[in-house]
DNA sequence: CATGATCAGATCCTATAGGGACGCCTCAGG
DNA sequence: CCTGAGGCGTCCCTATAGGATCTGATCATG
């Protein structure tokens, strides 16, 4: 018990900057934070499986702080919908998809990011466009093998591309709403069972998701994005139909 | 101070269900459940305004709580945008909507609304039907005088109708992310500075939302709610030019 | 008068204590 | 062998203590 040893640990993190890497005035960070960042990354990297128990108590032990702080990270992330909180019972990380939660899904990101794309398009200029060429050229040549760590940066590179997007919309409300579906998708990509199994024809849809923003026609820009998710949706019914 | 005279009052909450009306197995709340809801009527209803701290010990205090407790559901409310925390500052409320960010709101608003009355309507049945029209049946009869607790209830049946067709969807991240709008654009409607300055117009719109929805025909559905939130949208920038 | 240091109170943040509930394991009895 | 009661540990939840930090007022100095 590392904590036993230094009695009163109450506020002790002057010498702790939390490893925020190249901090440009790094705005404090209090140890919430870093427990929300820490669950985050592990749930979107799957170290936390759905299903599994996440004890503040245990959590705690883990990163070595108090359960007070683990609390105010867990409530957070609750509202993200990647882990479900029951009274008087503990956080679980949320189950896997169904069938029917992936078309919900899909029906979703189908209602915003056709939006995201066109408005995006329309505030293009050319560092945001090269921004996005740089996710598809890492998209490109991150490298694809059978296991999970093998193609951890191509679903990182998927991610970031529909998030820049919704981030160049300039709309605070849309990136919100793109930031809480992302998660799950990125957590479906994870345990729904659906590989890369298409993996250059979703590169290939990509590209064109991004010949049509830089060609700034935003409803050429809006129809490309909506061809691309439901594409993918077909995919991913079609790999998984399950019954 | 009542705290000081009943010793410990950790888990003394056998005698306290909250107050949860007609609790059918009411799931055992906890007191950062309550306060969560406190907090959230207080800024639903313009009790806590815009730009206010929320201090976490004087809320403590009111609340007869422990700070864990308001801890825990500010870390919630900070995810819903109507609270932003800085660290070891405070959160304060969510200051007022610019013009642009209005603006913003809308958009976000017309690309997810329409939407939600196009498979709203798809999944229609009698009983939800009844629902939407007890809503707008509200909305006509309710008061409307010029201060700002005699439209409490207008303002209330304005928001319900929404997000009843959002819940309708059957999809639980359009519901999502209708949540996330809809508590913005009520906080905006009470300090957006625009009243009721055309609530027969804004009735009218309903009727043909919900008409349209009645209809059976998703296209009209989504096109009528598309032009309702346009209509709002003109309303409330002819009322606070602003410039 | 303007400006900057100093101090006190309030507030934030974290750790810790302790009560209640639940699950698991052990062990005695049928 | 099977079953049920009791003990024990774990976990959730809330309260409280106390160090660290911020803010605003006071006061001294150029």
């Amino acid at each position: 018990m590392q904590k036993a040893s230094n009695g009163t640990r109450a506020g002790s993190r002057p010498e702790d900057p939390t490893g925020r890497k190249a901090g440009r005035t790094v705005s404090r960070q209090v140890l919430a934070d870093h427990v929300y960042e820490e669950l985050l990354a592990s749930l979107m990297d799957g170290r936390l499986e759905p299903g599994a128990a996440v004890s503040i108590d245990g959590t705690a032990r883990e990163l070595d702080v108090s359960p007070t702080p683990v609390r105010e990270a867990l409530a957070r992330l609750e509202h993200t919908g990647m882990v479900r909180r029951v009274a008087l019972k503990g956080y679980r990380v949320a189950p896997v998809f169904t069938r029917e939660d992936f078309a919900d899904l899909m029906e979703a990101r189908l209602a915003i990011e056709p939006v995201n794309a066109r408005l995006a398009c329309a505030r293009l200029n050319p560092h945001r466009l090269a921004e996005l060429e740089q996710t598809v050229t890492d998209l490109k040549s991150a490298p694809r093998g059978p296991s999970f760590a093998e193609y951890k940066d191509y679903l990182e590179a998927d991610e970031q591309f529909h998030q820049l997007i919704a981030q160049q919309t300039d709309n605070q409300f849309l990136v919100g709403a793109y930031a809480a579906l992302g998660g799950q998708v990125q957590r479906f990509r994870l345990f729904g069972g659906v590989g890369i199994t298409d993996a250059e024809n979703a590169i290939a849809e990509h590209q064109s998701v991004l010949d049509a923003l830089s060609s700034g026609d935003p409803e050429k820009a809006e129809a490309a994005m909506a061809a691309h998710i439901q594409k993918v949706r077909e995919r991913a019914m079609a790999d998984a139909p399950e019954e």
